[in-house]
DNA sequence: TATGAATGAGGATTCATTCAT
DNA sequence: GATGAATGAATCCTCATTCAT
């Protein structure tokens, strides 16, 4: 059975397994799960076939190996520090929430496609992809009963609107930092400025 | 080579095609582009793998046949009837293209799923993808500039907002027509609300 | 089981038979008998795959028919005429026997071409192309013995020389009638030439 | 992409590439390149299908690979060495030469009957064909030529008398190696004298 | 007589995965 | 720890052939 990431793993072994692994990133974000074979991802990190399963069972173990660690390594940590809106003014809050989303999620965008190929088919991933939604849709939620207690939004139903914002986020997400996003110019700070804007709106109403 | 749907078709042929059609259109929806196989498709409607050979060229072809036919029966003669608000009090304007645009697709989501996957690797189906997109974009940005006419949303891009809103939607559509989304109970109604309300108060702000 | 050529065909049925035997002929000259597929046999006759079967038994059956045709009508009678070379500067004798292979099997290469994909595998197709062989070496054979009986030639095995020389015809024709032929000009009466003369020297020595 | 013949290959490697090679010779020689599976070959060669596909890119790569070692390896090189007839009766030249002729071809024949076959339909082996061809032809061109030289033949034309001197070779071999041929007795001595006899009297009459 | 539609048996090819070294 | 070589289980696809009309 292949050993974790931080479980008995000498240096060249932890090189190996990060170079497969960064390759994966890599190779689904630009073709897909079901677009990359184990030989492009064992061939784009300069190794054998075989030493792929030294650190991994399968392919699909690799995806949910890179999709825990982005979440538990990544993801959870920065959702602890979340604050909540001062007040119907408090642009920064979106701003930056907003700007955290984006920059953590452009790096591991792969490993969201990937995830989200499979989660139509594996209840495993369906799962794995919940628990990135879900990330978004507690602050999110927070922050639509943040807006009631400050006496806005009462129409919302706080759950249905994280769902939604939470879902505009990945998808928005996933199609720019593609770069070729739908012929539309958008710069990461468009992108911020767009979502962050959609979100106070919806919550405050300017 | 494959006669296209509306060309010489005997009513048996036409029956034949359709049925495998509708098998594939279940089929993505429930288990993805890669999760199908053509012998999945094939013994779903009742057919012999060969006789799929007569109506298509291949899978991709099938998709590709399911999504034109979709996008120019279906989505495109919609979008043609589509108004614009009256004021910011017209809340039938945003209730009905929503309702109009969850119907539609909702009975067409097998497609926007496998296109979506084929997307990333395929550029034949990026394209289509965009064009699918492009449909909802163009309303939304109607709908921006209209607003801004009246003296709202002075702020909005109107492009940035159209491909935010409607990726929301389509986000939204694909996780939510799928029933088990998110373990968040959502009705039609629920959906429809959710998606006009944020639509809305981007621009207006109520 | 389908009637043979001269049996029982109203006119119309033999028109068909006829259509489906001439684009035989014409697509195994192109593209051999593996290269050609019924569909490609009964489209380009303007019929329907299934009328082929009221014909024909199946794909080599009907190339057996062809051959038979070939053979029986065309190669055989004209076998019967053969003379023998008068004397060594009988140059007419040669040019004559040379020019009526060489019309006769023009027309029907495709048959020959098809008949020898056939042979390798399948033994029934061998003993076919044996008799078109025999053929040219009976004539063949009888002429080395002409030769023979003149004082000429009396190292050559009849049977061998007979063997070799309808070999080289045989290639020779399937090679040249193509017109593409290696990159060499041929026209018919060089081809003419260049086999009478070989064959006669081989018997005369000039 | 799969190694060429003389690269990289491990012994390991290069051992199963010969064992499909040779498997591959075997058995276009008896039953044809189209009577020839891809199972036929890997299993005669004690292999899996998936082998097959490591050492070359499809059968008609498998083909490619083996004529071009055969010409390049085997025929080429022969080729160099061939001498010129010193006089009317240098029997030893004519023996020497097609005996060399066909102890090569003999070797390689599923090679020839193989790409016979494809040439019918696919440029790139009608090329291949030709040079196989030009390899005779060139040696007996220049055998004219002398005799030319000679004052012997003067009324052939080299070319013509190369083309069909080469495909006579050409089609006896094809025939004769097969054993079976004809159902005529002939044993390689009887080949090569016949060959040898009609080749030297086309040239020089005796 | 003729046809459009349908089929089953097989062949090529891919790819995740394992073995021997 | 690492690798080249090998494999088996799919999957797509073709084509000769038959069926229903």
């Amino acid at each position: 059975m292949p050993p974790g990431p931080s479980e008995t793993l000498s240096a060249k072994g932890r090189q190996t397994r990060d170079a497969l692994a960064q390759a994966a990133r890599k190779l689904f974000a630009e073709r897909g799960f079901h677009g990359t074979t184990l030989a492009d991802i064992t061939s784009a990190a300069g190794k054998s076939p075989a030493a792929f399963y030294r650190y991994f069972n399968d392919k699909e173990d690799l995806l949910a190996a890179l999709a825990e660690s982005f979440l538990h390594d990544v993801v959870a940590p920065s959702g602890l520090r979340v604050p909540l809106p001062e007040s119907p003014d408090d642009d920064a809050f979106f701003t930056a929430v907003v700007t955290g989303y984006w920059t953590m999620f452009k790096q591991n965008i792969g490993i969201m496609i990937a995830v989200a190929q499979l989660a139509a088919t594996q209840p495993r991933f369906t799962l794995v992809q919940n628990e990135f939604r879900r990330f978004g849709m507690d602050i999110v939620a927070a922050s639509v009963r943040r807006a009631q207690e400050q006496g806005y939004g009462t129409e919302l139903n706080p759950e249905h609107t994280a769902a939604a914002i939470a879902l505009l986020f990945e998808n928005f997400t996933t199609v720019f930092v593609g770069a070729s996003g739908l012929g539309v110019q958008m710069t990461d700070q468009d992108a911020i400025a767009t979502l962050s804007r959609i979100w106070k709106k919806t919550l405050y109403g300017y």
